[in-house]
This record gives C-alpha cells, structure tokens and sequence, in this order.
DNA sequence: CCGTTGACCCTTC
DNA sequence: AGAAGGGCCAACG
C-alpha cells in the first residue's frame, strides 16, 4: 500500500496524546524525512477536520500563522484545556509538553 | 517531462 | 541579541 507523505503525517498527528505538543519537524522526521518540515505544514493545511493539528507548533515552541486552526487564541484555550503549559511569552512550554515518541516503527 | 508552490528549519550578518 | 535570507523535500499543473 502507498500512502502519500501527508497520508502519513496524518497517521503521526492523530498519534499526538493530549497534554503533549510536536513540531512540523518531529512530524517530519517521524515521516523518514528530517528536511520535509514544509511538507508537513503543507499537508496540514490540506488536513481534513478531525486532526489535533492545534498540537503541531513551531520548532521554538511558537504556534503557527493565526489564520490557521481559525484564532491563535483559540489554539491556545485548547491546549491549555488539554494540560499544555504555556510561557508569558505567548510559546508553549516544549520542555514540558514537547510529544517524545518512545518508539518509532520507521527508526531503529 | 519540468517548473512552481508551500501551516518550515537552519545558518549567517 | 535580533533580524534576514536561503535551502530542503514532496505534491500538483
């Protein structure tokens, strides 16, 4: 079976527990590709509803455009509900919340 | 077939 | 320390 690269970022993204946050780059690299970060937002952007796509953020900790999810501040008000701890700064506390897949299929 | 685009990341000034 | 630019990979026309 071939799933596309978004297909698959797909399948990661719906893995993210709550409480816990990734980065386009974690997505990526759990994709099998480390450089393919854009492709994962890109795929994102063509997601279907139903994905936790307001757990994806920056490399920084930094939530992405506001367009995105439909408010900033509603991304905020949802990871916050899911026990993310944000900074003053307006980042998410990746030292905290940042998603550590134990096991990766793909990596050995 | 090749060129363009994209919810990014990293290096350098 | 902050800001700017380029590079990478994959999908679509």
């Amino acid at each position: 079976m071939e799933e596309t690269f978004p297909q698959k970022i797909y399948q990661l993204v719906k893995t993210i527990p709550s409480g816990k946050v990734a980065t386009y780059g974690q997505l990526a690299l759990l994709a099998g590709s480390p450089r393919a970060s854009r492709i994962v937002g890109a795929a994102l952007a063509k997601a279907p509803a139903g994905l936790p796509c307001h757990r994806v953020l920056y490399r920084d900790g930094s939530l992405c455009c506001q367009q995105a999810f439909g408010g900033k501040e509603v991304q905020r008000r949802l990871l916050e509900k899911e026990g993310v701890l944000f900074l003053p700064d307006g980042r998410v506390n990746l030292r905290q919340c940042l998603w550590q897949p134990a096991d990766n299929p793909w990596n050995p």
